[in-house]
RNA sequence: GUGAAUGUAGCUCAGUUGGUUAGAGCACCAGAUUGUGGUUCUGGGGGUCGCGGGUUCGAGUCCCGUCUUUCACCCCA
């Protein structure tokens, strides 16, 4: 017999860690809801040909297909086979892929039901999603995105939306110490542009990003191998480093910005941002104008955010930025931009797990716990939790009768905050002894002390 | 996808140049305590040493393969 296993990259919640998962799905979700996004959801699956293409090369390798059923190989060309090239025949034998992420399957959505869609459209949307990529900490093979978008709008309220909402996260999860780092693809076209890069932005927005990790010295002998100048490099630092706070980064980087029209209109769509955080009655707390950041290049457009929690070793928490043209590759004649951000509650699991912020109201199973020391005491036991359960306190009975040691333990190790012992003597006045676990204190509570003090 | 490291009890780890029956702490179960837990004491269960081959009189230890996890690259939540 085989040990059974879980794929690579994959793993099974068990009750301790789904009730604190939970705590961080409904924190986003109310969130994603008080902001005025409805629910939506997509097949786990979607048409290999709705998926590859959207995320380069890169993002085609990464996707999970899935084999046809039946005889698959029957009408495959016989040539083809022999090459045993998988690339070539992976399109005859394989017509669906797990989704890649959450944003492709929702433009293809709105392209699909654009008749009965109301513009702006607003939707989150919570569910996993595969990447056949090497796992490492932090990174998996299945894992969940909750995302929000807007589309059909330009305005860049929803940019300023999109950081009050990550702010608004934070604190219900009562993560401090977190940097919500903000940049513009039109920002990086304008650096392209001004140091005469123009026709070379992949090399050069790759090695940008990696400026935190790998410092300038390696970044420099990146863009070297590249075929990048000294000059150029010394303009690009230039830049990279201008000083101040992030409205005086953008005044600055708007001079240095003259003559790329995508340069100013990054800037300008920044400042509209940073204004309107004001309008909000919010700061830019947290929020940080990091020219070197570059995400997301195969279809972001506009404004780019990530999200860092500091001091943890775990990528990015959360990612998104605007994108113009997802619906024109389904088909689209008209022009829907959209902007969203999506949230890895993975990450954010583990980042909260090392620093040690699960709250203990994130464990809690069952508030009360019956306890009882015979058949007939069981029995009596019952009526009292059916009192609770009808006023909404989560509790339960210790379901078969045994040493109320036992019983304490059991409490004990699923967290409940509360039991009731059941004996004879409680039988007869109907008081019951109830015993705060966290404290050790018992008070002697009738049944309706008992729902007034814990409903 | 490329290159590297790791794997001994549920968990964290010991285990000498290859040599009897592979250990510890924590956790678990039972008792001390027939209506009061998280402390203490006593006892107990639990390991095909990731898996499969090989070398050897003999392998947890050496070699090869494989899987897992981790790290770097790539990319990303």
């Amino acid at each position: 017999m085989e040990k059974p296993s879980l794929p690579k990259g994959t793993r099974d919640f068990g009750p301790q860690t789904m009730a604190r998962r939970n705590f961080i799905l409904q924190s986003i979700r109310s969130v994603f809801q008080k902001f005025g996004f409805q629910p939506l959801e997509t097949p786990a699956m979607e048409n290999l040909s709705t998926l590859t293409g959207k995320y380069g090369d890169e993002g085609d390798q990464l996707l999970f297909k899935i084999l046809d059923s039946g005889d698959f190989l029957k009408n495959v060309d016989a040539t083809k086979l022999e090459t045993r090239n998988s690339k070539l025949v992976a399109n005859d034998i394989s017509e669906k892929g797990l989704r890649y992420d959450l944003t492709v399957p929702f433009a293809r959505y709105v392209v699909m039901n654009r008749h009965e869609i109301t513009l702006p459209f607003k939707r989150y949307q919570i569910q996993p999603v595969w990447r056949a990529d090497r796992p490492q900490k932090g990174r998996y093979r299945e894992f969940y995105q909750c995302d929000a978008d807007v589309v059909g709008t330009d305005s860049i309220i929803c940019e300023a939306e999109i950081i009050l909402m990550i702010k608004e996260v934070m604190a219900l999860l009562r993560i401090a110490d977190y940097t919500i780092k903000i940049n513009h693809r039109g920002v990086l076209n304008g650096i392209a542009e001004t140091m005469n890069a123009t026709g070379k932005e992949a090399d050069l927005f790759v090695a940008i990003d990696k400026l935190e990790k790998i410092g300038e010295e390696n970044v420099r002998k990146e863009l070297s191998e590249k075929g990048f100048t000294t000059q150029q490099q010394d303009k690009l630092f230039e830049l990279l480093k201008t000083p101040g706070s992030p409205e005086q980064k953008l005044n600055t980087l708007l001079n240095a910005f003259a003559t790329s029209a995508s340069g100013k209109k990054g800037i300008d769509d920044l400042k509209t941002a940073f204004d309107l955080l004001g309008h909000y009655q919010s700061s830019s707390d947290h929020v940080d104008f990091d020219v070197a950041l570059a995400r997301g290049l195969s279809y972001y457009t506009g404004c780019i955010f990530e999200v860092k929690i500091n001091n943890v070793a775990i990528g990015s928490v959360s990612g998104g930025g605007r994108y113009d043209n997802l619906t024109q590759a389904f088909g689209s004649k008209e022009k829907l931009s959209g902007v969203g951000i999506s949230f890895g509650i993975d990450r954010i699991y583990d980042a909260m797990d090392e620093l040690n912020l699960f709250p203990v109201e994130a464990n809690a199973s069952s508030k009360v716990l019956i306890c009882h020391f015979d058949d007939n005491t069981l029995q009596h036991g019952l009526a009292l939790l059916t009192a609770l359960r009808q006023k909404g306190i989560s509790s339960e009975v210790y379901p078969e009768v045994s040493k109320l040691k036992k019983q304490l333990d059991y409490a004990n190790k699923k967290s409940i905050p509360f039991t009731i012992v059941i004996g004879e003597e409680e039988l007869k006045t109907e008081v019951f002894a109830v015993k705060n676990m966290t404290t050790g204190e018992q008070q002697k509570w009738s049944t309706e002390q008992i729902i007034q003090h814990l409903a």
